[in-house]
DNA sequence: GTTATTGCAAACCATTTGCAAGTGT
DNA sequence: ACACTTGCAAATGGTTTGCAATAAC
């Protein structure tokens, strides 16, 4: 088992969310602190959707509704703690953006699979790159599409229509 | 069967998409041909909706409904023609896939700009990436997001946006 | 003659928004 | 108290689809 070692962040989500909202003359609200817990209890990616079903099937005091789902997750991102990756034709999804070193995906076009990866030669030339044509880079998204290992181990037929002729 | 020269030639795309419609039993309608016309027009990228623009105004038999379009677009995409770009926030656009090498861009988050480039460094270290996660790579996507030379040098103004005034 | 295709309008569907009621500071 | 916030329902907006009429082969 590596060693852990917890340097990486010294603010929790919740008070890093709370700082920003602070900034923007906005609240921590009971419902706010409800999605940012069910965000950061596990570093899967989401769908908007998924995280929606879980707040909103309660029938206690921990309900949220889906508009406050959608306003908070603009608000999350915006704040950075999350970042929304677009998998082509499987819809976007939102993953952790604080905490975590810069990274990309492959993205199984089978099962929408997402496999993070980070190279630091690739970042290097996206540099030089953007060096070259006098371009300010800010960011950027690299997304492998493909089928992954699994899906490549086990094919489904299903997913296999062959009309080729 | 048509003679073909051994080197890759390039057909018209009309002709390589009645290739593609014959191997999926669909004909070359009059509708189909005016759309890969107006689109193979110019090397220009472009959204759906400007396309639909163009060909719903007529009133004369070059008039192909909005529908029509949609479902052409996505046989053209389908056939190799076209490839879908995301431009973040910006909403998505069309460019040539057919006669055209491999390339990414740069996405100017100010203007919306695309500036093409192709860096075989970074294919090929997508290859090796692919190949440690034992991952069968189809295609990929890189965009870069910042502030393009123009912005840059004009910083407070919205430049070529010359279809306004 | 079949069978694919078109145009229209309606449906879709994830996301956004207006508004009245509710809540944090 | 005063804004900010919520939940609901309705609106959005780009894209897709059902269907009857039409056209390609």
């Amino acid at each position: 088992m590596p060693e852990l070692t917890s340097v990486r962040v010294s603010v929790s989500p919740i008070e890093k969310f709370r700082e920003f909202l602070a900034t923007k003359g906005m609240r921590l609200t009971r419902e706010r602190e409800i999605i940012v817990n069910e965000v950061f209890s596990s570093h899967e990616h989401f769908e908007p959707d998924q995280l929606v079903a879980r707040v909103t099937r309660r029938d206690d005091a921990q309900r949220v509704s889906r508009s406050t789902v959608y306003r908070t997750l603009s608000s999350l991102e915006e704040a950075g703690l999350l970042r929304k990756v677009a998998r082509g034709e499987h819809g976007d999804v939102y993953e952790h953006d604080y905490g975590y070193p810069q990274h990309d995906h492959l993205i199984c076009q089978k099962c929408g699979d997402l496999i993070e990866f980070h190279n630091k030669a690739i970042s290097k030339l996206l540099d030089e790159i953007a060096d070259e044509h006098n371009f300010r880079m800010s960011s950027h998204r690299l997304e492998v599409y493909g089928t992954c290992d699994n899906c490549l181990r086990r094919p489904r037929r299903r997913h296999q229509k062959l009309d080729m002729v």
